[in-house]
RNA sequence: UGGCCUAUGGUGUAACUGGCAACACGUCUGGUUUUGGUCCAGAAGAGUCUAGGUUCGAGCCCUAGUAGGCCAACCA
């Protein structure tokens, strides 16, 4: 049984290799390391992608480990909402650890440190020892207390433990190099003073360690083979395997530290300090708001752990930054609901249609498909009356030809129902339509264009509905120094409207999930109540039909359908195929190179002497171009170009040159 | 005026040990369709940042440049 072989990221051929290099698969560990101050958003779904993804490659447990060494920002309320988030992703972590589960260890460590002359006691401002590290260009100076004898330092750091100092009194340094390149090596602090209640250690302590010497010993301790972060932290690897330096047992594993570039998306922040922003100034109704990018956003949203999953696989993993277009998730939670979310019919922007030759009183419950894309979907009964609603906006008075929908005198197919044929309009006095009226026929086999969706109104059930739009108007909102990332706020982010759904919704639970017909992806919102159904609008279907009218000057109604750049070529000019087949000229075997040789003569026929002239310049390197330039070049010398300087001086160039087939060409001119 | 990292279609990621640059999204055609959805078939779009070097052959190796990112919290 051939696997299929698919591409490794680098972290993965890293794994490759050191397994390759004697590693026992069963040494790999992995960990997740959130801080719990904040909710979890999608860019954090790529780190649990990738390790908790890694874990399920190698059979390899993963940790989940909140990293709550600052007392003052952490709390439980987000290491609950965390758990939740990464359980409903649908990981299973193989133990839920903290990093203040490591307080002795690291504390006794940092004493060993002190003995060994490796660390010590500052007692300076933090504005002085920041003047003395120095600029990324100026190298740091030694600071006053950097010598303090290690009886002193130690005497010093038991009593900060004991709580015999304020705040901001003492700290303990690593001493390794002022001068170091790296700023991060300028004798970085291990522990400062916090008179802080802790969510788990409560008053245990009133020292804290820092991140960079918790980190590394965590995963130490914790036997993590490879410890997966964020590139900004590449900095912190040499620091990183100092600390571990310090205290590595060369029987055991030593942690590797690797660095893979963040999730951006488009028209999105990822910012926990700007999301929370957004949450104070109640301009969302929470971080689960469901136009949030946060996964409990996400989720009340009507987003799937397998469309997120999804997601994350088809980003991958480099290491150069990225911006993800938010297209792309849109399509993979299109591509998980279209499989699996009941169809229903649904009316948003109603309008009267009246079948004025179906009698009064009559209704019939039709038969409709649940989901043609699943078989075992089956069939559901929505009844019809002589009074519908459709949507306004699949009525005209009068079409053109490719417009499929109502139009007078033309037929169209109620889904599910009937075809019918638009007849003649009530108005109001202000000349707008209030009613449609139509005759209805029930052969149903007939070809039509167009097929409607529709609610019986007497049936209808009245329900609120949600459409979100993107929140912010700009590409990288966050990414404009002039510009605070509030000004590009999308005004119209989120439309309340109330609308009309067939009746089979009416046990709708919250988090169901469905498809309007021909509108798009909608889920059952938390806020339902038994008086009122709330949906939101997880995601539009696929338009091609606003998409082509846009373009004709129909206006775009909401950033959703602003056009993107189009980049299309009507044609390739003749020089450029000549370039692109002559490139790898030198690498083809010499029968193609013949065959090669003979088509850019004949594209050549077709180019002017100022397309070709700019070739000249070719970099000597690119052997492959030059050499179609100097064919194409015999082609136009035949055909009666006069010789010029360039000209010369691009043949004399070919004649010297080290390649053989260049120089075969140039001679041949 | 330092150190580190990165550079491949519009976007994201591949390309094994150097061998005709591939996949997904997006875009555009056409077909099927009781969803202008899905599905199917196809197309356009890349001088692999620049200039040198090594090599029969470079996206890949070497050198120099350019551009972008990160680094000066008692945050993580």
């Amino acid at each position: 049984m051939s696997e299929e072989t698919k591409s490794l990221n680098f972290i993965e051929h890293i794994i490759e290799e050191d397994l390759a290099k004697g590693m026992s698969k069963e040494d790999l560990r992995f960990r997740f390391p959130p801080e719990p101050n904040g909710y979890l958003h999608i860019g954090h779904t790529k780190a649990i992608g990738i390790s908790f993804g890694l874990g399920e490659k190698y059979n390899a447990p993963v940790n989940l480990r909140f990293d709550d060494t600052n007392p003052t920002k952490e709390e439980q309320e987000y290491v609950d909402a965390i758990k939740e988030d990464i359980s409903w992703l649908g990981y299973t972590w193989a133990n839920e650890l903290y990093s203040s589960d490591y307080f002795q260890q690291l504390y006794d460590w940092a004493v060993q440190l002190i003995k060994e002359d490796k660390a010590y006691v500052d007692s300076q401002s933090s504005e002085e020892m920041a003047e003395q590290k120095g600029t990324p260009t100026q190298p740091g100076v030694d600071g006053p207390y950097r010598n303090r004898s290690v009886e002193e330092n130690l005497e010093l750091f038991q009593k900060m433990k004991d709580g015999e100092f304020e705040e901001g009194s003492h700290v303990l340094r690593a001493k390794i190099d002022m001068k170091h390149t790296n700023m991060l090596m300028r004798d970085p602090l291990m522990y400062r003073i916090m008179k802080k209640h802790h969510h788990r250690t409560g008053n245990d302590w009133c020292i804290y360690p820092m991140y960079d010497w918790t980190h590394g010993e965590s995963d130490y301790i914790e036997s993590i083979s490879h410890s997966l972060c964020s590139l900004e932290f590449k900095p912190h690897r040499e620091l990183y395997d100092w600390f571990l330096d310090q205290v590595v047992d060369t029987a055991n594993l030593r942690p590797k530290q690797r660095e893979f570039a963040r999730l951006n998306l488009s028209y999105t922040i990822m910012s926990k300090r700007k999301l929370l922003k957004l949450v104070e100034d109640k301009l969302v109704s929470g971080w689960d708001d469901p136009r949030m990018p946060t996964i409990s956003g996400l989720r009340r949203r009507g987003y799937t752990p397998n469309a997120i999953k999804k997601f994350v696989e088809t980003v991958g993993v480099a290491k150069r930054d990225n911006i993800i277009d938010v297209a792309l998730l849109e399509f993979c939670i299109r591509e998980d609901l279209n499989k699996t979310a009941p169809r229903v019919m649904a009316v948003l922007d109603p309008i009267k249609l009246v079948i004025t030759n179906y009698p009064e009183e009559k209704e019939e419950w039709l038969e409709a498909e649940n989901n043609q894309e699943d078989a075992d979907a089956g069939f559901r009964k929505v009844p019809f009356s002589r009074e519908l609603y459709i949507e306004k906006d699949d009525f005209k008075e009068q079409a053109g030809s490719k417009y499929f929908r109502l139009t007078l005198g033309q037929e169209v197919r109620l889904k599910n129902a009937y075809i019918i044929k638009g007849e003649n309009v009530v108005k109001d006095a202000a000349g707008n339509i209030t009613e449609i009226h139509c005759t209805y026929s029930e052969d149903t086999s007939k070809k039509v264009k167009g097929t409607l969706h529709w609610v019986s109104i007497k049936h209808a059930v009245k329900v609120e509905v949600r459409v979100y739009d993107r929140l912010f108007m700009d590409e990288s909102p966050d990414a404009h120094p002039e510009k605070d990332f509030m000004e590009f706020l999308n005004p119209e982010s989120l439309k309340i409207i109330t609308a009309f759904v067939e009746p089979s919704l009416k046990d709708a639970k919250v988090g169901d999930r469905f498809q309007f017909q021909r509108l798009g992806y909608f889920n059952v919102d938390k806020d339902t109540t038994s008086e009122k159904l709330v949906f939101n609008r997880t995601v539009g279907l696929r338009d091609s039909w606003t998409k082509a009218t846009k373009n004709t000057g129909a206006g775009a109604k909401n950033t959703e359908q602003m056009s993107k750049p189009q980049n299309n070529q009507p044609q390739r000019k003749a020089i450029d195929i000549i370039q692109q087949i002559g490139k790898k000229y030198t690498n083809l075997p010499e029968e193609k190179q013949l065959k090669t040789k003979a088509e850019i003569q004949e594209l050549a026929k077709n180019v002017t002497y100022e397309d070709l002239q700019p070739w000249f310049n070719t970099a000597a390197k690119k052997v492959g171009t030059r050499i179609a330039t100097m064919i194409a070049l015999g082609v136009l010398l035949e055909k009666g170009l006069e010789r010029n300087e360039d000209i010369n001086a691009f043949i004399a160039s070919g004649l010297e040159d080290g390649n053989a087939l260049l120089q075969t060409e140039a001679q041949s001119i």
